[in-house]
DNA sequence: GGGTACTCTATACACCGTACAAAGTTAGTC
DNA sequence: GACTAACTTTGTACGGTGTATAGAGTACCC
């Protein structure tokens, strides 16, 4: 039984087995090999769920439905792939591996670097929803994970940090970014579940809140939100969040490193 | 059917019922009702949603399992609430509204203020870890997201920013909190889940993975990686990443509103 | 005393991940 | 060339999920 315990990407299972299986190079297979021939691939089976994720979310993905789409029943992907697990820590090294790594310039200033490796990894949640969803924390240490880690240090270059605050920083504008990310992704997921723009949605609530939120016992949070909402048309912009909380995350790691540029 | 589709919170069912439930107050039931009295209240079945979902995280909150700590059969939670999805808004407005809300003193600088606001929220995680597996985008309107809302919006006095900056701070603070919250509470999941710390998971990964990684292809993160393992024992350190989040916080709200103090 | 609106229960359905066992295919060994 | 062992693929089955549906019983209004 078992099931699908949690947020996924564990590593649950043999630790030797998921390592091999994150740095499987091309070698299909190992020629003396008894048995039919394997009609599919490891990277058919993630590039399957790839797809399945990106457009519905980690819901879409089904070991039913990876299969139906290869052609298989789904009881044949547990030959290829442990369980659904450890091909979502699969499909997640795989998606770091696929990121565009322009290297830096050298006299390239640590602003320009680091917001660089925050619009990646915004485009990154864009493209794949549902890693947002996903635990990182120890994350598989595969070889998309070592890159992209090992890239992204690079751009913290110059700011005066030692290793440890080093690490601290990247985590730090990582987790900006994702927490943007998520508001964006929230925001429309929402919007397309519930077939309703912001302002459809508004003015259904609207006249219901009326009738039960009291102005006077929430004078700001009144102001302050219509404020907002005029500002935006009553939207959630999330470009502008976006924007807002790199800015601020770059001027806050300025004042730790004291370095201008 | 339908079931669970999402991360849940939604609002999806009838807004004009979800808003009644959430601003519901005590008045038990209406006097003149036919059939048999209800045997619980609404806020029985948050507060054992809750105490499921604390502790075992939303995978626990099961509407057979709230049922069961209740004495009934499942179906019977559904003359309460409309389905799981509203039951977790309610949870949700819930918890908010349990928070603490010390009124901030007159005098008291920002950066004090928004310290106890992230501290309330950190608080707030830990103590209810299914939170930061939610959509919070439009959330319930309920009496605790509004209170929530303004206290909150209250700590950002004297910073010189207009209602829409104010907004915008408030939601870039608690992506930061949330930020370290997620990351502290799966490093605590994945610990417990593999009954496994985090130096006992390191020893076992790391045979495996020196025999595939090459450190001459990822300098920076060998180096970076070793160092931040040896300067916290090889544990995940979730007080210094929260502690250093909220001081990179504060410091990039101190160059947007150029107030000190 | 109906009728009616309500609560609560039992059953059932479609879907999930995957354990298990059987059937079919290939390679190595004699 | 036959046999065996290893492998792939499939079908079936189990225990779990949220909840639709239908029925049984209860309390109020007329």
């Amino acid at each position: 039984m078992v099931a699908d315990k949690g947020k996924s990407s564990s590593g649950a299972g043999d630790p030797a087995r998921t390592l091999e299986l994150l740095w499987r190079d091309g070698a299909a297979a190992p020629a003396g090999r008894r048995g039919p021939r394997q009609g599919l691939t490891v990277d058919a089976v993630v590039d399957a769920g790839l797809g399945l994720a990106d457009g519905g979310g980690l819901d879409a993905l089904t070991m039913r439905a990876v299969a139906q789409r290869l052609g298989v029943t789904p009881m044949t992907l547990y030959t290829y792939v442990p369980g659904k697990a450890e091909l979502i820590d699969l499909m997640l090294d795989a998606a770091f591996l696929r990121m565009e790594r322009p290297p830096f310039g050298p006299e390239e200033p640590w602003r320009a670097r680091v917001t660089a490796v925050a619009d990646a990894n915004r485009a990154l949640y864009l493209r794949h929803p549902w890693l947002v969803d996903l635990r990182v924390v120890r994350a598989p240490l595969g070889p998309g994970v070592m890159a992209k880690y090992e890239y992204e240090l690079g751009a913290f270059e110059g700011l005066g940090l030692d290793d440890v605050a080093r690490d601290s920083a990247l985590t730090y504008v990582l987790g900006s970014v994702q927490a943007s990310a998520r508001a964006e992704l929230d925001a429309r997921a929402v919007a397309r579940e519930s077939a309703m723009s912001d302002a459809e949605w508004w003015d259904t609530h609207e006249p219901l809140l009326a009738r039960v939120f009291d102005e006077e016992k929430f004078p700001l949070a009144a102001r302050v939100g219509e404020a907002s909402a005029i500002a935006y048309g009553g939207v959630y912009d999330a470009e502008h969040a976006y924007a807002f909380g790199l800015a601020r995350t770059l001027d806050g790691l300025a004042a730790l490193g004291g370095a201008g540029a």
